[in-house]
RNA sequence: GCGAGAGUGGCGGAAUGGCAGACGCGCAAGACUUAGGAUCUUGUGGGUAACCUCGUGGGGGUUCAAGUCCCCCCUCUCGCACCA
């Protein structure tokens, strides 16, 4: 016999075995319970890595395990094909980014049909294609019709050398360089305002959040993180009126959380960005200072200006407002830490509870003023060192005229009432969340499917003239505003309604676009009427297990369930929550080295000596670096094709499983995939080797229950409860696999006890039975093998298509009981008692144990405590 | 700063309030072998000859019984980061 099995040969068998029969497609089936099973698409950057063997080992044992409990399954696979990446193979290489595209799809489509995943191909997606696409369009000319897109004016990083928007990850942050600066060329990176387009999330915030209450089998961080990003907060818009009318403007509004603190605002900050900031200033001496600042701050990009740890800076304006309930006049400043898009882009200043007012009113001198007082009475308003916030809301009014003395949520409150009564301002909810804007100035996208006519003005694109094509004719230069811009044939349009020549928008969508509902696209794939057929989402959504990376948290989920409830409002399902549960794996990470000299070095760069890794170029010690998330700068990368060649697709399976539990991170090790390598061996063997005993199951005659056949049943059906268990209690599969190397380890001893020419008849039969159940529970983790060797036990149909094992609780039952028994709670006994006997019974044996009787001689026996059949503890 | 999560052998990790360390790696000894980086067997938290004893980041508490529940503290990881 062979020392290691042939997982080259078995498994490139199996997998065009399930190709040919079709093993994996599924239709809709009302005869059996569906179950959606679905993993987040992969973006096509080249070769798979570990990360992406996890999660679809994860998704792939959950869709089996589905299948053979009885579920029909629904478990597709696609391309998150638009992006970045391939246009910028195309600046670099001068590939297109469609054949970048394709060959990296063909490739790594590849690598995961050689994992062995149970996908229905027939359902592929790839969003790059037009007939994909297409319907991101559909989707975006609805929206612009429920006033759910629109365009405003927003900023963007420009790189002023290579002329061109970066995102926001192509701008680097560099040491002693204020502001981020190019990725390509380290040019300093300013802001500069474009027209773009938006959707509006923000209408939907309230049920977004709503709609949180119900997602009960999320993993509770990504749910916090959502309900935080959405940002909910009550509070009072109010009007501060202007000490001197100017132009337009005679008051200005802002929002606060704490209408109570009031009577402290003894001044007002503007977001640079105001409009207000050029009508207030304008004539006043202050006016050159301010645009100053303006420019200074507003051209920083995002990430520095909003940095928590930058000093608070500002500029007066030279307009003052009246604080209504005071009737102080106060200064009007503007601030670099307040925010345009949030609130009213305006704020009254409270610098005695709020610690940004605080520093900025210590800073240019401006009064504090004490308005709540903690319970103690202790505050003294010429004292603070910070401002006094309180968030226990334990604090009373002080210095607030009629409302001195209240306490801080009544305050609130009557305030709030005031304010609206009176007519200055209005009790309202602001959320943090802003609109999603996703306009990108790219290539490599959806184009947005509008027209710029010079008579008719912004006009869609008509339905029946969709899709609008990517144009094949486009320069990539990495320059200009857009590369669409650059391309001759598409710009130049018709207008649909004057027949007039028109100039066709540029701007391609952001590619969270494509992924916000390619899981409705999966349920009818091929529909080329809709981007969803109605019915077949009503058979599969909703996603019962949705399997990803936890980077995904908030945006991406976010956006899925916003679409998910823009196009149930559009008929096209009807699913208030696109997923159940959602599970978030942990991170792939690995060893790291590093070498004084030649920095971080591969594993396979260094060589041992005497426990001491040592620099293969060198010869220097290694340092053993961090566990780090593999890297390729890190050198700490494991490849998934070397894998499959060295040890086979159910090893590297098997291993990503049992190496810790799904949502924790994963640190790879060699060894440990050598130890999943061997035990699957041990069940190859272990099979070969049985084969002549359960081959002849009829020849022998005599038949009873033995002992034998007790063990093996008791094993066997504990195994099955075991597994089935942590599949179903949160698909714990480390430890479902423990439990399938504790069952082989078992049969091996029960094969080495109980020779094979000594055994009779139904022995035999529970040596199949045992075996074969060991193959069925290992199916989903290691479905080549456990094909293979269903085979050899001479089995004809797939084992994918059988019945998971059925768990009976009679094979679990014990004619003994081992009943540990402690002493003031720590462990000095067990005793054997028969199943079944009483609490005295037990007791009493539990008092005869002669280490027992030891321990309690000659002391008074103050209680004792049974759990049946568990322990006795006797407290002396 | 705010929010979430985690600290258990040499390592990855197990433990519905009830025998801490399952399973795997590593290590040690042995068997088989021309050989073994194959395979098999046995052992493996610390201290101790043993009986015992100590032990789940630290300190308190609840309980007959705490890795697990409660309070305080420390460390680490992740997310958000001036949201008024």
């Amino acid at each position: 016999m062979a020392q290691t099995y042939d997982h080259q040969a078995i498994e490139a068998k199996w997998q065009a075995s399930w190709e040919e029969a079709g093993l994996f497609k599924i239709k809709e089936d009302s005869t059996t319970p569906k179950y959606y099973c679905l993993e987040m698409f992969p973006y096509p950057s080249g070769r798979i890595h570990m990360g992406h063997v996890r999660v679809y080992a994860i998704g792939d044992v959950i869709a089996r395990y589905k299948t053979m409990r009885g579920f029909h399954v629904l478990h597709p696979m696609g391309w998150d094909a638009f992006g970045l990446p391939a246009e910028n193979a195309a600046i670099e290489k001068g590939v297109h980014p469609k054949i970048w595209t394709q060959e990296n799809v063909a490739y790594m489509k590849k690598q995961l049909r050689r994992m062995g995943l149970s996908y229905d191909w027939d359902r592929e997606l790839n969003t790059s294609q037009p007939d994909y696409y297409r319907w991101n369009q559909w989707i975006f000319l609805k929206m612009v019709k429920q006033g759910l897109a629109y365009r405003k004016r927003s900023a963007v990083n420009w790189c002023p050398s290579c002329e061109t928007v970066l995102a926001n990850e192509q701008v680097l942050a560099r040491e002693g360089k204020d502001g981020g600066v190019c990725w390509r060329c380290e040019s300093v990176v300013f802001q500069k305002e474009l027209e773009q387009w938006f959707f509006r999330i923000t209408q939907y915030a309230q049920e977004l959040l709503d709609g949180c209450d119900q997602l009960t089998s999320w993993p509770a961080p990504v749910l916090a993180m959502q309900r935080h990003w959405i940002g909910r907060s009550q509070g009072v818009e109010i009007d501060f009126p202007l000490a001197d009318t100017r132009k337009d403007v005679t008051a200005i509004r802002i929002f606060t959380t704490r209408p109570d603190t009031i009577h402290g605002a003894t001044f007002m900050s503007l977001a640079p960005e105001s409009p207000l900031v050029e009508q207030l200033i304008e004539g006043l001496d202050e006016a050159d200072a301010v645009r100053t600042f303006v420019e200074r701050v507003s051209r920083l990009d995002k990430a520095t200006r909003t940095a928590a740890d930058r000093e608070k800076e500002g500029v007066f304006t030279g307009a003052y407002a009246i604080n209504p309930f005071t009737q102080e006049q106060i200064p009007i400043w503007v601030a670099n830490f307040v925010l345009y898009e949030y609130g009213t882009g305006a704020i009254m200043a409270v610098p005695a509870h709020d610690q940004r007012d605080f520093e900025f009113a210590k800073q240019y001198d401006i009064p504090i003023r004490l308005v709540i007082q903690n319970p103690d009475g202790t505050l003294v308003p010429d004292a603070l060192d910070a401002a006094y916030e309180e968030h226990v809301q334990a604090g009373v009014l002080v210095n607030s005229g009629s409302f001195s003395g209240l306490a801080v949520p009544d305050g609130k409150q009557a305030i709030g009432e005031h304010v609206e009564k009176q007519g200055w301002g209005t009790c309202t909810i602001n959320f943090r969340l802003r609109d999603w804007g996703i306009s990108r100035q790219r290539y490599w996208g959806t184009p947005i499917p509008m027209l710029y006519c010079e008579k008719c003005g912004l006009v869609p694109v008509p339905e029946n003239q969709l899709p609008v094509l990517l144009p094949e004719d486009v320069p990539f230069t990495g320059k200009g505003e857009s590369p669409l811009k650059e391309s001759p044939s598409f710009s130049k349009a018709t207008c649909p309604t004057c027949g007039g020549t028109a100039r066709r928008e540029s701007d391609t969508m952001d590619t969270f676009v494509d992924s916000s509902w390619y899981f409705l696209r999966y349920c009818s794939p091929q529909d080329t009427n809709q981007p969803v057929n109605p019915q077949a989402a009503q058979h599969w959504m909703a996603v019962d297990q949705y399997v990803g990376g936890i980077e995904h948290a908030v945006l991406h989920l976010l956006y899925a369930r916003f679409f998910t409830k823009v196009l149930r409002d559009l008929g096209l399902t009807t699913v208030d929550e696109p997923f159940v549960h959602v599970l978030t794996q942990g991170m792939v990470t690995k060893e790291t080295y590093w070498c004084e000299e030649h920095r971080w070095v591969l594993p396979s760069d260094t060589t041992t000596e005497h426990g001491q890794r040592l620099c293969g170029h060198c010869g220097k010690a290694i340092v053993t670096g961090r566990t780090e998330k593999m890297s390729k700068s890190k050198k700490n990368i494991a490849s998934p094709d070397e894998l499959c060649d060295r040890y086979g697709a159910d090893t590297a399976r098997v291993f990503s499983l049992f190496a810790a539990p799904p949502e924790k991170d994963l640190e790879w090790s060699d060894t440990g995939v050598e130890g999943c390598y061997r035990f699957l061996n041990r069940v190859w063997r272990l099979v070969h080797e049985q084969l002549p005993v359960i081959g002849n199951v009829n020849e022998s005659v005599e038949s009873k229950q033995s002992e034998l056949l007790t063990e093996l049943q008791r094993a066997t059906h504990h195994t099955i409860q075991r597994v089935t268990g942590d599949l179903d209690r949160d698909f714990q599969f480390n430890t479902a696999i423990a439990a399938l190397m504790e069952y082989v380890n078992q049969l091996y001893k029960l094969m080495k006890d109980y020779p094979a020419n000594t055994l009779l008849a139904d022995e035999r039969a529970g040596w199949q039975s045992a075996l074969d159940t060991l193959l069925l529970l290992l199916a989903p983790f290691a479905p080549h093998l456990a094909e293979e060797l269903w085979e050899t036990m001479g089995h004809t149909s797939s084992i994918a298509r059988q019945s998971w094992p059925v768990f009976n609780p009679e094979y679990v039952v014990t004619t003994e009981w081992t009943i540990p028994i402690q002493v003031n709670g720590k462990l000095r006994s067990k005793i054997c008692v028969p199943a079944g006997s009483t609490k005295d019974q037990v007791i009493a044996a539990a008092q005869s144990d002669a280490k027992i009787m030891e321990w309690v001689q000659g002391k008074t026996l103050r209680k004792v405590i049974y759990v049946e059949p568990k322990l006795v503890n006797f407290v002396i």
